[in-house]
DNA sequence: CTTGACCTTCCTGTCATGGGAAGGTTTATG
DNA sequence: CATAAACCTTCCCATGACAGGAAGGTCAAG
């Protein structure tokens, strides 16, 4: 299976493929005779597996501790559920910290009448901050 | 005024600083005689301005537009409105999307016993995502 | 006079890729 | 069979928004 197949049935870029395999966070594809990587169904299934957990959110580096637990088979799934919960803690802090922008942003553009005149609260509010 | 001074004034770093010069967003600041930059009031207000819009989550191409903006005392408060709806409109989307990632988490870890036991339905969860 | 706290420019690293050049291979078509 | 299209390879550069650090100049205090 040359590298483009592998893109196409993981979802992930072949440009992604080869970055993954220069970091470490998959193995070295084998390699045909005329030198391009050779991959096998096991390839795609660890490709899907990180691409789903980048699409929850999980850095690069965490994905490499979740597949390292997904392939050790003596692996406890309490820590799997530690790594879980830490990211889960932090997507709910962002989720906080984006609806506060949103509440001052909605405030600031209520009060703004949006018309031809150059009176505008919205750039009072960033430059003197009235609201938080 | 030095750039430290500055930078405490404003709670902008001296590297941002010197940063924003670099890309333009803010113009060359006059130089003392020994070579050091020299501000007055208004860059910490200036800065004061972008540093609040960036903690707003606006891009700093955005903070450029919106510089522009509140310079231009013959701009429209509609303009400065579409720029701050748009925004929202970012940050509301980029809500759902955490929210969404965060549903599908818990939901895994709510399955996973988070004991000794190497079964886990996280793992199998990023595996095969029977979850949306 | 020296120490330390500033300041300067310039280069590198971050994170997770994407773009594109320069060149080799394979496959499909005229 | 020639050639063009569609692959593949490695390599380096760009992104966004800075932070870190090297190498060197300047200034105030003890």
């Amino acid at each position: 299976m040359n590298i483009g197949t592998v893109s196409e049935q993981s979802g992930v870029s072949s440009k992604t493929i080869r970055y993954y395999e220069s970091i470490g966070l998959i193995p070295p594809a084998d390699r045909a005779e005329n030198g391009y990587r050779d991959y096998g169904p096991n390839d795609v299934e660890t490709l899907r597996f990180v691409k789903r957990s980048r699409a929850m959110g999980f850095a690069v580096e965490d994905v490499r501790n979740l597949l390292d637990l997904w392939v050790n088979k003596d692996r406890a799934s309490a820590d799997v559920k530690a790594v879980a919960l830490k990211h889960i803690a932090d997507v709910e802090k962002r989720i906080v910290e984006l609806e506060s922008i949103r509440d001052t942003l909605k405030n600031l553009t209520k009060c703004c009448k949006g018309n031809d005149r150059p009176d505008c609260p919205i750039l009072e509010g960033l430059a003197g901050l009235s609201n938080g």
